[in-house]
Formats: C-alpha cells, sequence, structure tokens
DNA sequence: CCGGTTTCCTGAACACGTTCAAGAAATCTC
DNA sequence: GAGATTTCTTGAACGTGTTCAGGAAACCGG
C-alpha cells in the first residue's frame, strides 16, 4: 500500500535526535547501558507508576550509579518520553495491517484509535502523567515542544496515512486539516480514557463509536454544496490558528 | 436578575471545605496566619512562576516557620489550588455584569469566556501548571477530583446562568446539558489560550470568535425538526458518559 | 487565676531529582 | 603498542517538597 509506505516502523533508539551535547550511545557499551537503563525504568514505571519511581531505583535495576542515568537521559520526564516513543512503536505496528486492510474512512479512524487505547491498557495508570505534563510548554513532553516535535510528527503522520488511504470523497481544503484534525481529536479520546475508570474501559468505546459517526458525519455533510461556505471558513480558520 | 441570584460572590477563604484534619483557621490568629501565607504565595507565582517558588521562599515573605506553612496548606499544590479560587471570584465579578445586561446567548457565551481570558492574562505564564496538572487525576486540580468539586461546579454553575439568562430557544434535553457543555467548551479554549503566545493573545480572540459563532450554530440547528433524532442521541450519549 | 485541652508554630531531618568534579574505560592516532 | 583524546561511569553534594516530634500560645471550664 503506497499511502502507508511514509511510515517507519524503525526505533528511534540508538541514534536518537539529540541536541547535541548528549550525543550519546556512540559505543557498543554505551548503547547497552542506556537499554538497560530504560528497560528498568519502563518495568519500574510500569509496575508502581511514574511518581513512585525513584532514580535511584532506576539506577539500581539497571546495575548503574546513579548519576550514570543523567549521562543518558536528560531528566526523569525523558525517561517518560523515551516511553511513548516506544508505545507509539507498538500502536503503529498494531495499527499498519488494518491500514492495509480496511479503506473505509469511518472503520479506519475507529480502528486506529481504538488500537492506541488498545496499545497503551497496560499503562493506564500512569498514562495520567502524558496529560500532567502535556499541558506545560516547558515539559519535553508537551505535544507542541520541539522535544516531541519527531513523535507528534509520527503521531499527525498517522492521520495522514488514514486520510490518504481511504475511498472518502472529501473537500480539497478540508483534505489537508483533516489529519490534524482527526489527530486532535485522537488526542481528546485519549484524555477520556485516562480519566475512564470503567469496566473494561466501556464508557471510552461507547464515547468512541459514537463520536467517530459524528465526526465522519460532518466530514460527510461538509461536501454538500449549501454547506461550502461555512466549511471554506472553518478551514481558513484552523490554518490561521494551528500551531506552527 | 433571578437567574444569576444563585452565583455567589462570597469567598469561600477563611473557612475552607477542608477534609476533617486540617479544619484550619479557627482562631483569629490562625486566620491572619493562613491569609499572610496565601497573599505572600500568590505574589511569588505571579512574580517568577510556580516551580521557581520555593515553600522556604513562602514562608520566609509571610514571616513564618516553613513547617508552619503545611499547617495551613496540604502541599504546594493546595496552594496553587488556593489561587485558582481566588481567580475564580475575579471571574465572576467580571462576568457578572454582563450576565445582568446582556440576554443574547452568542454574546453571553462569549463575554463570560472572555472575562475568564482577561481575569487569567496576569497569570499566563503560569497557568499553564493548571493544564499540567489538570489531566492528573490525583492531582487536587484535577477538574475531576473531589477536592476542586466546589471549584468546578461553581464554574458550572456560571454556564448555567448563561443559559437560564439567555432568550435563546434551546430544545428541552439539550438544555440540560448545555452549561456542561459550554464548561467543556471553555475549557477547550483555555488550553488554546495556555499555549498561545501571539500578541495580545490576538489568535485565542480569533480562535473564540470563530467558535462560538459555530457552537451557537449548532445549538440552532440542533432544534430545527429534521435533526431531532441525531440531537437525542447526542445528548443521550452526553448523559451517559459525562464524569459522575 | 489554674490546669487541661486544643490550636498554632518551629526547625531539624528525610527522600527525592539533579549536578558536577574527578576518574576509568574505550577508541583513535601515529 | 604508547600516548592522546573521547566516551563512559562514579558517588558525594545541593536544593527541593514534605514530615514530624516537640514546644509555645490561645482558649476554656472551674
Amino acid at each position: 500500500m503506497i499511502e502507508t509506505s511514509s511510515l517507519s516502523l524503525q526505533s528511534t533508539r540508538g541514534r536518537p535526535s539529540t541536541r547535541g551535547r548528549l550525543d550519546t550511545g556512540r559505543t557498543a557499551k554505551g548503547s547497552q547501558t542506556r537499554d538497560r537503563i530504560l528497560e528498568s525504568a519502563l518495568l519500574l514505571f510500569r509496575d508502581q507508576g511514574y511518581e513512585q519511581t525513584t532514580m535511584r531505583a532506576v539506577a539500581r535495576d539497571a546495575g548503574v550509579a546513579l548519576g550514570n542515568t543523567y549521562y543518558y537521559f536528560e531528566s526523569k520526564e525523558h525517561l517518560l518520553l523515551a516511553f511513548y516513543e516506544r508505545l507509539h512503536q507498538e500502536h503503529l505496528a498494531a495499527a499498519l495491517p488494518l491500514l492495509d486492510r480496511e479503506r473505509d474512512l469511518k472503520k479506519r479512524v475507529r480502528g486506529v484509535i481504538a488500537a492506541k487505547i488498545d496499545a497503551s491498557e497496560p499503562y493506564h495508570r500512569f498514562s495520567q502523567l502524558l496529560f500532567k505534563t502535556a499541558g506545560d510548554p516547558r515539559s519535553p513532553l508537551n505535544p507542541f515542544s520541539r522535544e516531541s516535535a519527531v513523535a507528534r510528527r509520527q503521531s499527525i503522520g498517522l492521520f495522514d496515512s488514514v486520510v490518504a488511504g481511504s475511498i472518502k470523497k472529501i473537500p480539497e481544503d478540508l483534505r489537508g486539516e483533516l489529519p490534524y484534525l482527526l489527530w486532535l481529536y485522537h488526542m481528546g479520546i485519549v484524555l477520556y480514557w485516562i480519566h475512564d475508570e470503567s469496566e473494561e474501559r466501556a464508557k471510552t468505546y461507547r464515547l468512541l463509536d459514537t463520536t467517530v459517526d459524528l465526526v465522519i458525519r460532518v466530514v460527510t455533510l461538509s461536501g454538500l454544496p449549501g454547506l461550502g461556505a461555512l466549511r471554506r471558513r472553518a478551514v481558513a480558520m484552523i490554518k490561521d490558528l494551528r500551531p506552527a
């Protein structure tokens, strides 16, 4: 499928997009240590949450000195960022088969978001931190920050594929902004999921099913001749106000 | 105006809705100390941000020992919560005249949200923390937590008045949920505002003007006979999925 | 007033994330 | 392989939010 060929399953670990100073993992030894630290952190995060996990415990479990963790990860939050990057890879792997198979836009959107929720489920307890820090412009986890730019672009890129690979007729002007809008929509669903404590996240899935229907309906309606002016105005607004 | 009579301008300070153990401010002396601490904290927060403000600095400026701040405020975050309660009072004071004067729904919604942004402007730099912690279910600042229930109910209550005091015809079933929906909408605008660094927050105001138009249009359209089924389905979903 | 009780206040101590000077190990150059 | 350079590792130390045992001050019933 051509439209998914731009999506990469390659992990960005090992040669991360670091900023000058922290150009780590250059030797085999260094790379191994980095992985050991990351692995320890992920296990501890999952088992006892982010706040309860101390950097000292991460270092101990990885078998290195405390200070060494700071050679490979700028801060505890960057360790979390590395986790999210891995989570995204898992999400991608889960979503790709569906994108290759299904061509109906509604099912593609629903499937990709459901895959995200499923992939995140083991980490529900501490995924709360995603949004805890997502709102802080200074945090590297903030979806608009420079440091998470790679992850964000990848995440939005997934919705590029969702749109590109569907057979639905979409007005040209809306088509350009739709992936971004779907990404925002998916963030909203995730935010709800974070707070959802219902059995099997039943409420989140009900929300998803109902709203995905509405969303697709709006996309369809926006193509009607009588609604062209309204649609153009909305698209213009999004282009204007969408963060750079 | 009857519909605003339930809104209170009384500050909740002095006799806060604390939980048993921390039933503070019972003597005149205690209450004074609490106010001194809060005042110091607000000044420091505003001038140098939340993270840069240390509890030791707060205590020093208030002229008390470090430990004493923890007698009146459970944590640094609770100090921030007290700040948001005060901010809400200022917002309320700014919004009330408009609600007494104006009866057009669109103008009421726009006015109340604009008032919120204006009231928050002096604290833009560290308001980022609102959403930083808003996503964390364990944080007292989380809009769905027990501790912020009072503030939240007040905040939604404001939109109760917005709806109740307008002359717009609104379908009965939607009318019940509309205040909550408008509150959610207003949270979205605030989230955008937090990240908005444009001159005079021009982008936020453009977003507000455009979306308020869309929102009201949807409310109007939802009353059309042909769209009753869709509206009922949407309202049912909201009732089902709205957090308790 | 006095003793008892509650409320208020103190500062040392703790665990945490983070920094840093110093040294060990790997790699490179010749 | 020796020396020079880079990469990796260490653990003590700093400043932070928070806790806590203990003491001071206010209040209350007699």
